[in-house]
DNA sequence: GCATTGGATTAGAGCGCTCTAATCATTTAT
DNA sequence: ATAAATGATTAGAGCGCTCTAATCCAATGC
């Protein structure tokens, strides 16, 4: 009545477990006739080799976890791909575990694949905390991927978020914007560089004095309050600087809702370059990241982690890009004309 | 050097592997005494139970798989983040694994799933070819969850897809379209069925003449084509539905381009209601899947049908509803006057 | 004082597989 | 004909845990 066993399917075939054991990992010493008839008589019995119990016995689990902050959040989507991609070109499994952009559920994840013993993981986005991240790395190799800050003993795969936020508010200095804000993206791990990234980016701009960080979120909903107030402004900005591309929709959908033209009256910077930002009704400006190369990245590091004794941290740094669409222009008052600090 | 075991535990708390089992297990029947002795020597030697040696001993999984077509896909991560709240209040781990919009991975992913001996599977938007189901059918409780097709010994959990385009095609219908093409799913399992709710809507509309149905997929880029091959028709259609919002948005994308206004020149009717219709710019009309239920229903069959005997398959069909925004309206030509049939 | 009870603890088999070392069966070399 | 070598097969321990049944021990009853 139970599922067959080796041992069932042994028996059936008149030889021993150790036989069907062979023959069910393709070993090359079994003869062409036991192999047949193994290879009939689990056949006919149905049975199915328990990988559980295969991996108790070997040691290994072959078998990446991989923890997503937000499966809903399309970047992390594509991160994971490459992620997928690199592990099966290696014979790696890959778990995926659901983070719901909640640190605690995130810290259970990783306690769970810990206890699967999965031989490397990978962690997308997770917002950790340090003690949290610290016990993962003396547990299993780890990487962070697109974490925005930097553990000790544990491997990092991100891009240069600092950058990125620079790129974006120089592409606003330059169009002529001064009053450029933030809205920030909160608890996700990512914020804290892409804030000082856009406050270097104000500084360098000679726009250090503007500086206007206002906390959101990471997602649609978090940018609507946000955006009321910032309209309710005795003088509302000319341009903003959004942590992420869903925050950017939400905002787009608000600064619609008030009648603000985009980019003619307010202009808008996303980050992500997420399939959304692309599509041609929001053509949303934003900041590329490469994300299959980190997803790839990723696994690759942890694979090298695995294969040589532990060294140094790993750091990969990857660029990110300014992606220019139709939602940034030259702000429409006369802001270009006065500069920071008027030169004699 | 190695990880430690029950077996270190207990010789350090000078006990036995079988009471630290208990303690691990948080029996009961352990005195406070052993018990304190047996978490400080577990935490003294950074004890982690192993998970795999577990459930091979227990012969219990405590786990749900899930079976993702496309991770990418809104839609389909909604509807896990449902999966994934009703597991968790009964006690259940979901391990996820993606399948590609891939017949041949999803197939080796479900066969990975069964080898890990899942106690259930939720297959999301799963394309198995018919022998590929009914295997998987037999060797564990299985639901399909927004499957087209219906199986003999796999429960399904799904949107009443045909209902669901007959809505589409009625909206359109009710403004006055006639020339209605619907944008075909492929090889998506839920196109049949939408494709055969669009043939009955036009039918019952008195349009049964001018179906009209081209093959195009399920994401994005697969609405380019087809969209130029419809705008270089002689008599372009006045209104388009598509297989789902991913497709529309690429439609919309494409329509864009070639100057047309929608709805002025173009109704556009998408399927699913994912965050990206919602999307002020876009304001798509679509047909909402109740995605969250469909997840939480899907969980709640399959431990149905895991205290259950076997009985009959469950069949579980939700109501679509129609989500009207901005892509419909009436068609700019004269079709409004002229009914299909004159009537006398 | 001895049997009885019941709570706390442990011995030991078993989960389904892998893997090393040993065994068995043939063939080849001498 | 016998030793050695090669190839195919198997015995059996072990992976880290759970779980039943047995054991131990102190408290209780008569």
């Amino acid at each position: 009545m139970n599922r067959p066993t080796m041992e069932d399917v042994a028996e059936r075939a008149k030889v021993s477990r150790a036989l069907v054991s062979l023959v069910m990992n393709d070993s090359p010493q079994v003869s062409d006739e036991r192999r047949r008839s193994v290879l009939q008589a689990a056949r006919e019995l149905g049975y199915r080799p328990n990988l559980i119990a295969r991996i108790l016995a070997q040691q290994r689990t072959h078998t990446i976890g991989v923890l997503v902050d937000d499966l809903r959040n399309p970047f992390f989507g594509e991160v994971v791909d490459g992620i997928e991609a690199e592990a099966a070109e290696h014979g790696f499994r890959v778990l995926i575990l659901n983070g719901h952009r909640d640190s605690r559920r995130e810290a259970e994840a990783v306690e769970t694949l810990l206890q699967l013993r999965v031989e490397g993981m990978a962690l997308v986005g997770a917002r950790l905390d340090d003690s949290d991240t610290a016990r993962v790395g003396t547990a299993a190799p780890c990487v962070m991927v697109a974490s925005g800050s930097v553990h000790s003993g544990v491997d990092t795969v991100g891009t240069d978020d600092r950058r990125g936020a620079e790129l974006a508010v120089e592409h606003l200095a330059a169009l002529g914007h001064r009053r450029i804000v933030h809205m920030d993206g909160g608890a996700n791990v990512s914020a804290a560089k892409r804030r000082s990234g856009y406050e270097s980016g104000m500084r360098s701009a000679g726009l250090g004095d503007l500086i206007d960080i206002r906390p959101a979120g990471d997602d649609e909903a978090d940018a609507l309050e946000v955006i009321d107030a910032l309209l309710a402004d005795d003088e509302p900005p000319t341009a903003i600087f959004a942590f992420n591309d869903l925050l950017a929709a939400g905002a787009l959908n608000r600064l619609a809702d008030a009648g603000m033209a985009v980019p003619g009256d307010m202009s808008l910077v996303g980050f992500d370059n997420t399939f959304i930002s692309a599509l041609r009704h929001l053509s949303l400006t934003t900041v590329n990241q490469p994300t299959l190369a980190m997803g790839r990245l990723a696994v690759a590091t942890l694979l090298e982690r695995l294969s040589d004794g532990s060294s140094e941290p790993i750091r990969h740094t990857l660029q990110p890009e300014l992606v220019v669409r139709s939602t940034t222009g030259p702000p429409r008052d006369g802001a270009i004309l006065s500069p920071a600090q008027p030169r004699p």
